[in-house]
DNA sequence: TAATGCACGC
DNA sequence: GACGTACGTGCATTAT
């Protein structure tokens, strides 16, 4: 058996751990944030189980920087900038390695890089293949035989294996040890260590090609002369510290004993206690089995952890032998599971008669998974490669499918008993995709269905969601991948026509065998977390309504759009001459970098110019228009920001987007992204459409109706979101506002300025309306007054009269965060649940996140929620009428129609019925409805 | 290719 | 003294 050492440089993995959890903390219920335990620990099992190694070491670099890095102030500054509680958790992390029984290797004044690569050298020589786990360095001079880097998974990519062939075709050199030449030339980003100015990858690849090394680069820099021999010779001295910096050191004084390093027995008791400290339960049962619960201490191996091992080594225990470590380290983490080691019986159905039989099987069950493999991820511009089948688990069909779109269409329709059967459920991941696909190919799927996505939606609506992450989660199974068939994604992606079908088979074989089995899981998981209800009577209905909409898509006027972009090109041109006239400097106007710097330091205009976290200036629009009077270059920047976006985002965009076979923008509706349950649309996005500004206006005259028979038809919500939070607060101030159909925000304003309705100012009003929408999001009386442009103290009054007004609405709010407190979520009417995990934090900042996502949330969710039955029963309706009317889009509280002239007394009333009574409030909910040759006009 | 800053919608 | 409004998507720039 090959022996396999893993040298993992811990300091470099705690770091990315942490980063790559930091978007999504793990608090305990203590408060405490333990990302970076988790984060390396997760890192850790992963590769044992995975890789397998038979010997392991960690070691740490609690003395970095060493001295020979303090050189660089950068690089210092750069280390510890560590947030506290990454380094909070070292103690943590050093105990859970000591669990583990994994050696660790310290030695005072090295840095962990030197330590492992002087063992790595030695452990290479010995006959080892080497490891060397670190996230973010090419160790180019270590790769010798035998030696390799090891990147471990990262935010969803996977692990790199870098062995010396691939760093040598990487940076195009010789041979390996040129690549700290590389390094010193271009400098190490990650550190901040300079290299040339102005040297980046290729340029050092080319240098390093003609010149062979560093010095020889440096000492030819007058051969090279011009631009870039100037910036050599500039870059020299730096370059070289660069390359010592680059260069790991592989004779610091320790000695490789592999009896050292051998993965022993886990220290049960160890481990127990610093999960159960940690919380990690879901993890603590993986490793330390079912029984693993808070202060069940399992029967113990202990060995002795060494620590220290260099300096004065002294004996460890005899270590058991190699390969019993090994098959014990392998149970440690799933995904253990695979195609490969999983029984399955994956069958090719490619004959008529093959078809036919299975077909007949298919009739005879109650639910039916099914998964469509394609050219590509644009479901209205793909072609069907083949098309799968499960019902049982372990066992599936694969029916590939002819390039000939009307044979394969022939084919398809052999499976309409299917796809139109009264009683059968089509289970599938993303459904919608796979129907949009066959209604291109005539295929409407009329039959039940269970989307696996949807489900996982409702039950975690914050997880990741790719059937990969699914699988690993749920099933401890881990699927053939995609890259596997058609290479990474990239430009030298290939396309699922090409691969052989014996390989689709399997890959897609097994994707509806999974999807069947997460159905198995996530069925009863839905009546559990009461999300039964909006999962069959919302989402799942609306995949039909979604997938309809998508494929009629909505006509643009090119030539409109066409006509205004060079309208705004000159304007632009106009603005930005402008301002390089008044700046008296030429720059990319575009860069907010280099503008910052123009405004703050050339033209100094504010001494005390806000930064972004980055150290840049911040240039954002509010920050801009507190400087207008200061400068009137101002005003034309704002002008370039705003026609530059209009005109790159919609203008230019759009009719790029218009699809070939329709003429027509198709949007894809995201249905399992927004966490308060929105729609989100993309690919173009269609619900951010300008309509602020009289410019932006413009934009939306380009979206028309179909042909002259057709008007567009815009139906909207009137202040839904203030009428849910009325009355799901009970508030009687409110809802009689509502009931007596007077304008809410001047109504607001009466009450909060202490006026008559009547002797509201436009100004009252204005405020009135802020505070209305603020109290929907939880806003802050510093919010409010940067808002409204007035002092603290009196947007403070503003909200102290608010709440004396509509005390219903205040006691709302504190019950949501109260309810979400106790039971660790909020919910909607229907019962669509978001869990916030962080309302109980002891850290303010993220409680208030939290506490306002408890207060916003129910109101915003609801709403999303009546919207959804409104489009089910509106499409329902049209189906019945058999109207040629089409519903298009959805804008959140808006729909938007192709209306057949002919129609429009009839849909009028119909589409105003479907959204009323779509989820009944006990205020009157109100929508308001347009017509007109244009999205505009109908508006 | 990924991160950043900005800007558009509801 | 810092912080400060929900949910999204997409573009240009920048660094690598």
């Amino acid at each position: 058996m090959q022996k396999k050492l893993f040298l993992l440089d811990a300091m470099a993995l705690i770091y990315r751990a942490y980063y790559a959890l930091i978007r999504n903390p793990r608090v305990t219920s203590t408060g405490r944030n333990t990302n970076a335990q988790f984060g390396f620990t997760t890192t850790l099992l992963d590769l044992i189980n995975k890789e397998k190694p038979t010997h392991l070491a960690v070691a740490f670099d609690t003395h970095a920087p060493t001295e020979r890095h303090t050189t660089f102030t950068d690089y210092k500054a750069n280390r510890e900038d560590a947030p506290e509680d990454l380094l909070d958790a070292l103690p943590d992390i050093k105990r859970i390695i000591e669990g583990f029984n994994i050696p660790v290797v310290e030695l005072d004044g090295y840095e962990a890089d030197d330590v492992i690569g002087t063992l790595a050298w030695q452990a290479a020589e010995a006959g080892y293949n080497v490891y060397m786990v670190t996230p973010d360095k090419d160790y180019g001079q270590l790769v010798k035989d035998n030696v390799y880097i090891y990147k471990p998974p990262y935010m969803g990519s996977k692990e790199e294996i870098l062995g010396p062939k691939e760093v040598c075709e990487k940076w195009q050199i010789k041979d390996v040890s040129q690549v700290i030449d590389i390094l010193g030339l271009m400098g190490d980003a990650v550190d901040n260590i300079p290299g040339i100015a102005g040297v980046g990858e290729k340029t050092a690849m080319k240098l390093l090609a003609q010149y062979e090394t560093l010095e020889n680069v440096l000492a030819n820099a007058d051969a090279i002369g011009g631009k870039m021999g100037e910036k050599i010779k500039a870059g020299a001295e730096s370059a070289v510290l660069s390359k010592e910096l680059a260069t790991i050191i592989t004779d610091v004084p320790v000695t490789f004993h592999e009896e050292d390093f051998c993965l022993t027995d886990i220290n049960k008791e160890k481990l127990t206690e610093i999960f159960t400290e940690l919380e990690f339960k879901t993890l603590g049962k993986r490793i330390l089995g079912e029984g693993f619960t808070s202060g069940n201490g399992a029967e113990t191996k202990a060995k002795v952890v060494q620590t220290d091992l260099f300096g004065n080594a002294t004996a460890v225990d005899t270590a058991p032998a190699v390969d019993e470590a090994a098959s014990e380290a392998a149970s440690f983490l799933a995904p253990d599971k695979n195609i490969s080691n999983t029984p399955h019986q994956y069958e090719l159905t490619d004959t008529p008669e093959k078809r036919a039989a299975l077909l007949q099987q298919l009739l005879q069950q109650q639910e039916v998974c099914f998964d469509t493999e394609t050219t590509g991820t644009d479901a209205n511009a793909v072609d069907i490669v083949g098309m799968s089948f499960s019902y049982t688990q372990g066992e599936a069909y694969y029916i590939p499918l002819p390039a000939d779109h009307d044979a394969a269409r022939a084919i398809l329709h052999e499976f309409l008993p299917l796809f139109q059967h009264p009683s059968i459920t089509l289970v599938g991941q993303n459904i919608k995709y796979d129907m949009l696909v066959l209604k291109w190919y005539g295929v409407e799927v009329t039959a039940n269905l269970f989307d696996t996505m949807l489900a996982h939606y409702l039950i975690e609506p914050e997880g990741r969601r790719s059937m990969d992450a699914l699988s690993a989660q749920y099933l401890q199974y881990e699927p053939v991948s995609i890259e596997s068939l058609i290479g990474k994604k990239g430009k030298g992606q290939g396309n699922m026509r090409d691969v052989e079908v014996e390989k689709i088979k399997e890959y897609a074989a097994e994707d509806a065998d999974i999807t069947l089995q997460l159905k198995a899981v996530f069925a009863p998981m839905l009546p559990e977390r009461k999300v039964d209800k909006v999962f069959y009577e919302v989402e799942n209905p609306l995949v039909k309504v979604l997938t309809d909409m998508e494929f009629e898509g909505i006509r643009i006027d090119t030539q409109a759009l066409s006509d205004y972009s060079r309208e705004l090109e000159s304007e632009i041109k106009r603005a930005e001459e402008s301002v390089y006239e008044q700046a008296g400097v030429r720059f990319k106007l575009a860069s907010p970098k280099q503008l910052g710097e123009v405004l703050f330091e050339k033209l100094q205009l504010d001494p005390k110019a806000k930064k972004t976290r980055t150290g840049q200036y911040a240039t954002g629009e509010d920050v801009l228009a507190k400087l207008a009077n200061k400068h009137k270059i101002v005003d034309d920047i704002l002008i370039f920001r705003e026609l530059s976006k209009l005109k790159s985002t919609y203008v230019d965009a759009l009719p790029l987007m218009i699809n070939p076979r329709t003429g027509r923008v198709h949007t894809s509706y995201n249905q399992a992204v927004a966490v308060t349950g929105r729609l989100s649309s993309n690919n173009p996005n269609l619900q951010n459409i300008p309509i602020r500004t009289d410019r932006g206006r413009e934009v939306r005259k380009a979206f028309v109706p179909r042909n002259e028979e057709y008007v567009l038809l815009s139906a909207d919500y009137s202040q839904i979101e203030l009428r849910i939070i009325a009355a799901i607060s009970e508030d009687q101030q409110m809802m009689d506002a509502f009931r007596q159909q007077i304008d809410i925000h001047a109504a607001t304003a009466a009450k909060v300025y202490n006026v008559a309705l009547e002797d509201v100012t436009p100004d009252m009003r204005r405020n009135a309306k802020s505070v209305n929408f603020g109290i929907i999001y939880g806003v802050s009386a510093f919010g409010l007054s940067e808002n409204l442009g007035i002092p603290r103290s009196e947007a403070k009054t503003l909200i102290d009269n608010y709440f004396a007004q509509y005390p219903s609405i205040k006691k709302y709010m504190d019950d949501q965060i109260q309810f979400a407190q106790t039971n660790g979520y909020v919910q909607t009417t229907l019962g669509r649940k978001r869990w916030l995990k962080d309302i109980n934090s002891s850290n303010a900042v993220v409680r208030g996140y939290a506490e306002r996502n408890a207060i916003n949330m129910p109101i915003q969710g609801t709403a999303a929620d009546m919207i959804k039955l409104a489009m089910i029963a509106v499409n329902k309706a049209f189906k019945e009428n058999n109207l040629r009317s089409r519903m298009l889009l959805q804008v959140h509280d808006e729909l938007v129609f192709d209306a057949h002239r002919s129609e429009l007394e009839i849909i009028k009333p119909l589409i105003l019925d479907c959204m009323r009574s779509a989820l009944p409030l006990a205020v009157p909910v109100e929508a308001e409805l347009g017509t007109g040759e244009n999205w505009l006009q109908a508006h």
